[in-house]
DNA sequence: GACATAAGATACTACTTAGTATGTTTTGCA
DNA sequence: TGCAAAACATACTAAGTAGTATCTTATGTC
């Protein structure tokens, strides 16, 4: 990797941090280039302007990463359930790449900015789009082999299941990661009913 | 009402218009200024600083109005689980105090304020608590009646609950209000079934 | 090793921000 | 009706904001 490309990367994970901890709009460019002891020739040689880069964080960091977890473990599974049901909890229970307190980078973004910039919007609601699709395939797949009841809606599951992760994302904002074990035992008495 | 605290709540009216539209820390006070054709005068004169504005929102305007909507329905009902389920669905059909583009606004304030403002997310705290414990009351008084399984959690349930509306809500941003029928519907499997 | 370009640094600008200091007007009440 | 305090207005400040213009240094290529 050159020279220059390890620099942009590094102001990319470092903007991916503050903003997953302080929002995008309460990251300056200043912030940044502080915390990476660059300047702002330096960004704004790498990043055509400030939602530039967001848009490319997106693309480039957030949607790959939340693409390999979330996404990935659903498709090819034989058994779809519990797939789903370790999915949630892998993704509950990754303290490396999220911390409580902050929630989840990716809500963190839909929440913040999709009312108030359609382009992350459009951005964003790819991954949540190719989330859902994979949560309705797997249960789909599951109907023909008898471990999901075939009245059962498959949009209504996914729904259910991205909402409850979204929202336990930030119930664990205030109430700590206890909301996380609550949730996860509340998950699968649901997903075993199915 | 006097005339001065008739432009105090103009003010904290059109302030919880703009937050809710454009979050907290996006709007400014010149902002709020703007919109109601007051001036920096008024507006320090009624509140000490942004901050404790924000505070005084929180504690007369959105605990008040959410707790009479979430909480208040959930007290005293016969049949606990369609209590729950009928809030769940005014509220999210709520479309003269809510709007599907800019999600809930206590939700907001909890996604946005909480980690990195601790009077904020004390006192968004007592909102999501009271909320919790009302529907742990619920679910608890509907057991003894035959109306909810004895092995269900009434604990898992109300996380369950209140996931899955701040997550709906958070969804509903990004893919608009068909979001919030397909949640309704799957609430609807969930209750039934407990 | 020269030298063109890439990569990065420095110093600015125009604007926005929360908050203050000090002014004027309105209002209740003796 | 006079007048003190409440209610509001105006004009500032100091710090922060995204972005630009221009400079210097590093790097690959012939």
């Amino acid at each position: 990797m050159s020279k220059s490309t390890e620099t942009r990367n590094y102001i990319m994970q470092k903007s991916f941090d503050l903003i997953y901890q302080k929002g995008y709009q309460a990251t300056s460019i200043d912030d940044i280039i502080a915390t990476t002891n660059m300047t702002k020739g330096a960004f704004f040689y790498h990043f055509k302007n400030k939602e530039q880069m967001g848009l490319e964080l997106i693309s480039e960091l957030l949607y790959p990463s939340m693409y390999e977890i979330m996404v990935k473990p659903l498709i090819e599974s034989k058994d779809p359930l519990t797939a789903i049901y370790e999915m949630m909890e892998r993704l509950l229970n990754d303290e490396d790449f999220f911390n409580a307190d902050y929630g989840c980078p990716a809500i963190n973004l839909m929440e913040e900015m999709s009312p108030i910039n359609n382009t992350f919007k459009k951005a964003l609601s790819k991954l949540v789009l190719s989330w859902k699709d994979s949560i309705v395939s797997a249960i789909q797949s599951a109907q023909p082999l008898g471990l999901v009841k075939p009245h059962v809606s498959p949009e209504e599951v996914a729904v259910m299941v991205i909402s409850g992760y979204g929202g336990v994302r930030g119930l664990g904002k205030v109430i700590g990661r206890k909301a996380y074990t609550t949730y996860l035992a509340g998950l699968k008495s649901y997903l075993n009913q199915l």
